[in-house]
DNA sequence: AGGCATAAGTCAAACACTTGATAGTCGTGA
DNA sequence: TCACGACTATCAAGTGTTTGACTTATGCCT
């Protein structure tokens, strides 16, 4: 009964927990960023690369659905890297004007390359927490997410 | 013969830990800016709003090193919250071309509105986490941040 | 005092992403 | 068979952000 719903604003706001959640990862993306650039790769390129390595084969909107964002930036990110001979999109078998995307070779060596500095910066954050904490880190990450999407 | 030693591309990359606290990131930030829509405001807004109410006074330079953006990104919505009536650029008393930031009674009061839906969503957090492993959560999301920045 | 380094703010161009709208292709069912 | 619906891809316009270069103001140092 004493909370402080009369003033919600200004105190502990910065110590929410989706507040730590932003900053973290904030500091990781920022990170990854910054050791992509010297081998002239963004970090959305990795995410899409290791999506379409992942499964490939993949559509550009299954790939959009996938990410969460639009289609059309996904075609944008897809022309680059198409652009660069890193992927190809080729004709799908039964639907003539869907495209079905693949790495190329190329793609696969860039894609390599930036995963070791990926895994660097993970490897990174597990050293640091610890196997144990790292594994309950990602439980509960997980345990957010189904949170958030239950609603 | 040396094809892929250990083959780190491609097994169980998309279970790192790293990639968890994106989705769960993403998971939260959309929710945010969905609901935070029908007030007309941005997540944006709401974190600079929340910055200057934290500390005000605050530059804009100061306030992108904080939010990890740009100085013009800032000032794009400082320049958009200003013409709105939520905020107000004074001059520094000493330096005469630095600009300090205030919120207005119009900036308080949106802010409160706001704070109200984040907070609902915080609740939804934390209690779908229970209070121990949301204090857990924060804890190792700041061990995260620590052992990034201490590189 | 003069000169230089530091820092804040701003302008212009490039890039990325979203929203809204349009066209092409396939499967289904009347 | 053929029209309808669902899905894919793409174009156009608008918004937001970054990068790079420039201007202005302050403080320190010789």
């Amino acid at each position: 009964m004493i909370r402080n719903d009369e003033e919600p604003v200004g105190l502990g706001a910065l110590d929410r927990v989706t507040w730590a959640l932003r900053r973290a990862e904030l500091a990781v993306q920022s990170l990854k960023e910054q050791q992509l650039r010297p081998l002239g790769m963004a970090a959305a390129h990795y995410t899409l690369l290791m999506s379409v390595h992942d499964e490939s084969g993949l559509t550009g909107a299954e790939l959009a659905r996938r990410l969460n964002v639009t289609p059309q930036a996904i075609a944008s990110l897809v022309a680059r890297l198409e652009g660069r001979g890193q992927l190809e999109r080729r004709e799908h078998s039964r639907h003539r004007h869907i495209q079905e995307l693949h790495l190329t070779d190329a793609g696969r060596e860039a894609l390599h390359a930036a995963d070791a500095v990926i895994a660097g910066i993970e490897r990174q954050v597990t050293d640091g927490l610890g196997a144990e904490d790292s594994a309950q880190l990602r439980a509960l990450l997980d345990r957010v997410v189904k949170t958030i999407r239950e609603d």
